[in-house]
DNA sequence: GTGAAATCCGAAAGCGTTTTCGGTTGACTC
DNA sequence: GAGTCAACCGAAAACGCTTTCGGATTTCAC
């Protein structure tokens, strides 16, 4: 392999100073187009690549991002992660700009993380994840003056970057889709109010009921821990109320997975007596019997979003709250969510005859 | 915020040099004990970070490694991925290395990106994971002189640092099970040969047959793509040979949990007629019906272990050779093993009175 | 008390870029 | 033909650390 190309090789070969090799290579406005010629072409030919911690060191910018995972709690976020972070890089990469990932253990971690990458600036910028209603991140960070944008929103996100999906547009859409199917019975399963989302999904099934005007009691919206046993739960509690629902939208897919598991525990089937529609399109979700209908988010490219408002943010100084965005999620149709049968719920009320 | 501390300051305020500094710092042997401490104790006072840029470009080391994504194509390597990352990037953390991830698309771009960091040197290590029998990368990053390890083995592997399960084990240990479940006729489905992992376990099965002294016939040797698929269709195919099998031990839970698809569509339940495990032990196998009897491996820690492994080797140059780590996987049990049933397979034959 | 050997530290030369500041051309104006 | 102004480029100073080399001290043996 021997010594990698050096500026200075360039500017030995070409008769010019190594100043004006790099700005030629930077696209500087004071160098003749024809010098920039010669230069690239030079370049190109010794297969230079430039020392990225001397340029870092001299032109005192990172241009590495940094991926903060979200502490490991809630179940599934793999395939997730996974997804998002492939995106991120490959933005990234087309510029070649690095994507560094932290791993906090707890959030005490993650804020004196932040507080480091602060002073040392060896990170230009930040995504988030996993964003709470009340998330001390965004105050902090901004405090901070460190450049970040959010995969998903918060209440503290009005003047700060994120990307997100319209929560309560996908829960509008998903009751609707049941209703068309002949549901009025329809429950809820939403998650903890800490999760910025959860409020957004559940006022989107509301809003589809009112919008109906349909009306339904006050116990059928559940709230589940967003993980298989906190659906089976609450699925169970939504049985057990005086005149169950004919269907039910889950805050995720883990969540409708642990309430189909609570219907078959009752003698129940998923998409028979009770219709259930879950949210994340996880791709496991085709492997259950019966398959789980959802509603799915695009990932990938949600990360190359992400990368690149963020370099638009460190590199070119564009304005946080001029990037926000919301994508609109789309139902992925499987099989647990049908029509309503006569024989269900059991013992009948007048609330039917509406 | 202010100014980040710099070398200078502590030097100044001491009344000493910078490179005196830098050496307490870094502990050399020529600073005595007492200057060491009043150095750190003012690092610390003063809350100094180096600058990692004009570190690495000075002492040409970068303290970088990189996790190169596998190309997206099998299914569920998501939990996978995250639990691995999160291990690295936790071990790494300690001692102020980073992790960059790399996400190649394509086999060809990901040779590419290997031949960049061999000229740029800004990235002083690799973790490869899902490696091939015949895999190509182990040589290329050999003769690129690039420190790596991999998770998993290869063919090409002998040399090579890797951190691995013991794969045979593994499915001699499955095996075994059903075996002291009662079970004699115990089908295998394996995954492609090009992954290195697949012969092993099939191996294992193998030999723990042998060991009993069971015989099965060929065709009690099924392959299937890693998908949900590929599981369905060769479980579909074990259903239809001669005498059936009692009992699969599948090569992934994805597989697993196609084959349990499979039996229901021949009315058979998991577990019941066939008995099933999977390997991987993937927490969703939990959430099925009935919940997927599997095989798991240490993922988080076993990212821990890759990351020392390769700082030793980049930092103190141990030999990669003296880096290979054998690790046990553990049977997690669920429902889908259970002692063989009298009325299954339907039309018995003599091979279950030998 | 002398020479040799440790012990400890400072000066200074890098590492490979970027970027400021000026200087040299040549063209153009009047 | 002097002055002005662009247009281009080079010299040199950063950027903040590491590391080599050698110079003071001090210690020790004799």
């Amino acid at each position: 392999m021997g010594e990698p190309t050096r500026l200075k090789a360039i500017a030995e070969r070409l008769n010019l100073s190594e100043s004006t090799v790099s700005r030629a290579l930077n696209d500087y406005q004071d160098i003749s187009a024809h010098t920039k010629l010669i230069v690239r072409n030079m370049a190109k030919q010794l297969d230079y690549q430039p020392n990225i911690h001397a340029k870092r060191l001299a032109s005192g910018k990172s241009e590495t991002i940094g991926y903060v995972m979200p502490i490991q709690e809630a179940q599934v976020t793999g395939q997730f992660i996974h997804e998002l972070m492939a995106g991120i890089a490959k933005a990234l990469a087309k510029y070649g700009w690095d994507l560094c990932v932290i791993a906090p253990q707890t959030t005490e971690e993650e804020l004196a993380i932040f507080k480091k990458i602060a002073r040392t600036r060896h990170i230009s910028g930040l995504v988030i994840t996993r964003t709470f209603s009340d998330d001390p991140r965004f105050q902090l960070l901004q405090e901070l003056e460190i450049p970040f944008v959010s995969h998903g929103r918060s209440q503290e996100s009005r003047k700060t970057a994120w990307l997100d999906v319209d929560n309560e547009l996908a829960f509008f859409d998903m009751t609707n889709h049941l209703i068309e199917l002949g549901h009025k019975r329809i429950a809820h399963i939403g998650g903890p109010l800490h999760y910025n989302f959860a409020y957004q999904r559940r006022d989107g099934w509301q809003r589809a009921l009112k919008t109906h005007g349909i009306k339904v009691p006050k116990t059928y919206a559940e709230t589940a821990e967003l993980t298989f046993d906190g659906g089976c739960y609450a699925m169970q509690r939504l049985l057990e109320v005086e005149s169950p629902p004919t269907a039910v939208c889950c805050v995720s897919d883990v969540v409708a997975i642990g309430a189909m598991q609570a219907l078959r525990k009752n003698g129940l089937r998923p998409g028979r007596e009770v219709s259930l529609i879950g949210y994340d399109g996880l791709e496991l979700g085709a492997w259950l019997d019966p398959p789980l209908t959802s509603m799915r988010q695009p990932l990938q490219s949600a990360g190359e979003k992400l990368a690149q408002i963020l370099m638009k943010i460190v590199e070119r100084g564009s304005l946080p709250s001029d990037n926000q965005e919301l994508v609109r999620a789309s139902l992925v149709q499987r099989e647990t969510a049908n029509a309503p049968i006569s024989s269900w719920p059991p013992n009948r009320t007048q609330a039917d005859n509406q």
